[in-house]
RNA sequence: GCCGGAGUGGCGGAAUGGCAGACGCGACGGACUCAAAAUCCGUUACCUGCAAAGGUGUGAGGGUUCAAGUCCCUCCUCCGGUACCA
């Protein structure tokens, strides 16, 4: 018998699918359309991983089943080409960025073919070309003309090591998302996306997306919606008159229980407000806090917080007392009004500060309104109102809209909803990125420019620097122009945009990636969008997910799409452990290549092993025993394919054949459902299970000539989409198609519900909830039948020693429980 | 701290409230072989027992139920996110 060569086989097979033409998106107007995209990677020099393939696998194979099922199927793959890495590659080798990624993203292809992933690649688009950044530019001007971006000069937060500007979202946690050094602040001139306008529409329109919860979940967080209520504490100062220090505070029912203000060392009043007496603490104060990152300062005041008195005393409006104003760093900058109110007794952080400089606590909230003393800590829940004046005996929760609504009658406050996100610091001062497509006028300010796309010019040298100039702003005969709207000399905007600004609409672009007159063709994008299926990594909940969101929200606004949410369902692969318990990463020197897989054992077995190796979503430690495994079952399928390829017809066995028809239809049937719900791992064990069955039955064949034909024809369709090189061979192998055909268009194989049911079912008995034997029934027996089987049992009658049972529960097919 | 998720054999993992451990890996035994690899057949949660059989068992402890890995309560551990957000 011939030997399964899987070499032989991928050899054959690719260069015949290809020229058939077998991924490109149909656009059939009888089928419905499906829109599955992954994550467009950046092109890296390290290749893929095995890792990679836990995303890029699964999506094929959904896809592959989609076309047999009668799909439009659009799967297309393109690349995050600008950014960082092939900048810094080609600082370090003199190598233009441009041949960097054309390197980079011919081995991606390579490799994604390797293990045959099915991309139409008539749709490939690179984020870095001309024809694509023209629009990203476009966008950028379409978010300026609405208002949406804008200029300032700020404190940032910057990475010292990668010489760059990050946004809020790329410094989580104080650290570089690239790097992970730790991040400073430092004040430049930047161009922002003003995401916070469209704050309450990225929480609210989360409800009804197929999305993981914890990705969600996330993005809620990010955005860090609270409400709460701004109050208007006045301080009177001797030389500015009085002077209004608004605090933002969620816990307004506590607010005769304010004992202090504390201001933010970089609040914008403090020193107006502060008392000459004092002023040389605030100002060290100042100077020391600003020294320190927001890491320094929280792992500072972890051991104790600090601040100083400013001299000056704030009017509480609610009870018209005068409380100290004090700084301290522990109140940040950039959240509410930078300064607030504080209320030890029902605040942790008030509360230590209040110990620790002896500032008065007043308990001003207790479970029903009875003091019980705030002696160790703060008491943060909920309670009853006291020591309020007219307010005491509200609960917390009433008088939150009742005291919010009678600050706001009486002019010194009202109610608030604060978020935390920020806007989008989008320019960098990078060479690799696409051009802010703004020309600066000392007359006209920032015009945009029209004329797109404006071209990246090349440059000698790409390095970055502190100065915070841009590598682009050497280039002097780019930078040196015209002002589009006065024609007087003007100068060029330096920055480029960060790479998110490239992948918030790429999976527009796909619909129609050759459109040159438009972004994208409009009825192109009606028909395949929003994106039925997106998977990638969790690492983009904050980052990407949530601005690809926004600019389709903006799109929206402009009228360019009729939709407001991109992905309608996203899932999140499983990070892929290499066998060290570690992350693969090129550094630890751990990392498996599809490449040498796909030597060893074949494209095959590696598919099959990627989504049989655990639950899609789980994080699974890579192993090659388990890849040695499936390829098992691909050499089983093969050899046992071939051993009953032809039979001669014997007396049919109708027993063996009912048995038969059962296995077949209950396989076809788990396998569908499994598939197309990510339980990838299930429905291979099935075809495992299935596979197992033949074989021990396989001295039957004859019996059942016509019948096992038609088993191995639907087995090898169903395998298909997981297993495309070796099904397809053994379809016509067996002659189940010419060569003018493949399986992949074979129409996806259907099940006959009767045959999912036995007709004769084995049902447990149990006796107090232990199994104490088993009876064969019919399918169709009656409660009742079911019950009087069960008592006969030898074992049930030792039990009841004549007596009659108590009570007995008949699950019909599943089981009797006596309870004697 | 807060938010999200998860705890099941030696390992990856299966189980619409209804037979816990499917499928795969590994291990052990056997067949084939001069031998090995490959392949095929069998065994494989734990305890007691020669066996038949019996008992125990899904992070811990309670509860609901005829019946709980699954539902409810209290807690523990791990992973991910976020973190002085007032």
């Amino acid at each position: 018998m011939r030997p399964y060569n899987f070499k032989e086989l991928e050899k054959k097979w690719s260069p015949i699918w290809e020229s058939k033409n077998l991924y490109k998106t149909s656009d059939d107007p009888e089928k419905e359309n499906f829109y599955c995209l992954d994550y467009f990677p950046y092109p890296s020099g390290a290749g893929l991983s095995v890792g990679h393939c836990r995303n890029y696998i699964p999506t094929d194979v959904i896809c592959r089943m989609k076309r047999m099922d009668g799909f439009n199927v659009l799967h297309p793959m393109g690349w995050d080409a600008f950014g960082q890495p092939a900048e810094e590659y080609a600082i370090k080798t003199g190598v233009h960025p441009v041949e960097v990624t054309r390197v980079n993203t011919e081995n991606y292809k390579r490799q994604m073919k390797l293990f045959e992933a099915s991309y139409d690649w008539s749709r490939e688009i690179n984020s870095s070309s001309p024809e694509y950044y023209k629009w990203t530019q476009f966008f950028f001007l379409l978010l300026f003309d609405r208002g949406l971006a804008y200029q300032s000069d700020n404190f940032q937060m910057y990475c010292p090591s990668c010489k760059i500007v990050l946004s809020n979202e790329e410094s989580a946690g104080g650290i570089c998302w690239r790097c992970s050094t730790e991040v400073i602040k430092k004040r430049l001139p930047q161009w922002y996306f003003k995401i916070t306008e469209y704050a309450d529409r990225l929480v609210d329109q989360l409800d009804d997306l197929d999305w993981p919860e914890n990705i969600k979940a996330m993005q809620r967080n990010w955005i860090g919606r609270s409400s709460g209520a701004e109050v208007v504490f006045t301080v009177d100062t001797e030389k500015s008159g009085v002077i209004n220090l608004p605090v933002y505070t969620t816990r307004i029912d506590t607010i005769f229980g304010a004992t202090f203000c504390v201001l933010a060392p970089e609040h914008s009043d403090l020193l107006k407000i502060t008392t000459e007496e004092h002023r040389k603490n605030v100002e060290e104060y100042i100077s020391a806090s600003s020294a320190k990152t927001d890491l320094q300062r929280l792992v500072a005041s972890e051991k104790g917080k600090t601040g100083v008195f400013t001299g000056a005393y704030a009017l509480n409006p609610f009870n018209n007392e005068k409380i100290p104003v004090w700084t301290a760093d522990y109140v940040l900058a950039g959240y509410g009004t930078a300064a607030i109110m504080a209320v030890p007794a029902h605040d942790q952080r008030d509360f230590d500060f209040a110990k620790k400089y002896d500032l008065p606590i007043i308990e001003v909230i207790a479970p029903d309104g009875i003091a019980q003393g705030v002696e160790e800590e703060a008491t943060v829940a909920d309670g009853q109102l006291l020591n309020s004046g007219e307010f005491s005996g509200l609960s917390s929760e009433e008088s939150r809209n009742i005291m919010a609504d009678f600050a706001e009658k009486n002019k010194f406050g009202k109610g608030e909803t604060r978020y935390r996100i920020r806007d989008w610091l989008v320019s960098r001062q990078r060479y690799w990125g696409a051009p802010i497509p703004i020309i600066h006028c000392d007359k006209c300010g920032a015009v945009p420019e029209r004329n797109l796309p404006v071209i990246l010019p090349d440059v000698d040298s790409y390095q970055p620097d502190d100065s915070g100039r841009s590598p682009l702003a050497a280039c002097e005969d780019w930078v040196n122009t015209t002002c589009p709207e006065c024609g007087g000399a003007a100068k060029r905007e330096t920055s480029t945009m960060a790479g998110f600004a490239c992948s918030s609409w790429y999976f527009l672009r796909f619909a129609s990636p050759h459109c040159d007159d438009a972004p994208f063709d409009m009825d192109e994008v009606k028909k395949w969008l929003p994106v039925d299926l997106y998977v990638g990594g969790a690492e983009h909940a904050v980052m990407h997910l949530i601005y690809a969101r926004f600019w389709t929200k903006v799109m929206y606004d402009a009228g360019m799409l009729d939709f407001t949410e991109p992905f309608t369902c996203l899932k999140n692969q499983g990070m892929l452990i290499s066998y060290d318990h570690q992350k693969m990463s090129k550094s630890k020197g751990n990392v498996i290549t599809p490449d040498e897989m796909v030597v060893k054992y074949g494209a095959d077995a590696l598919r099959l092993y990627i989504i049989f190796m655990g639950p899609f979503e789980a994080e699974i430690e890579w192993s090659e025993e388990g890849l040695a495994g499936t390829f098992r079952f691909v050499k089983r399928v093969w050899n046992l394919f071939l051993e009953t390829a032809v039979i001669e017809k014997q007396e049919t066995d109708v027993e063996f054949e009912k048995e038969l028809k059962y296995q077949l239809a209950r396989t076809i049937k788990k396998v569908t459902s499994d598939m197309n719900g990510f339980q990838f791992n299930t429905g291979v064990a099935a075809m495992m299970e299935f596979l197992n069955f033949l074989s021990a039955n396989r001295s039957k064949a004859a019996s059942v000539a016509d019948l096992w034909r038609k088993v191995q024809q639907d087995f090898l369709i169903s395998l298909a989409p997981v297993a495309p090189f070796v099904t397809d061979e053994l379809w016509h192998v067996l002659g189940f198609g010419d060569d003018s055909e493949t399986i992949h268009t074979q129409k996806w194989p259907e099940w006959v519900e009767e045959d999912t049911v036995k007709d004769t079912v084995e049902i447990v008995v149990q006796i107090k909830g232990k199994i104490r034997g088993r009876i064969s029934v019919p399918a169709d027996a009656s409660k009742e039948d079911i019950e009087k089987m069960a008592l006969q049992l030898d074992k049930v009658q030792d039990h009841l020693k004549g007596s009659a049972p108590r009570r007995v529960i008949v699950v019909p097919g599943r089981l009797v429980n006596i309870i004697g």
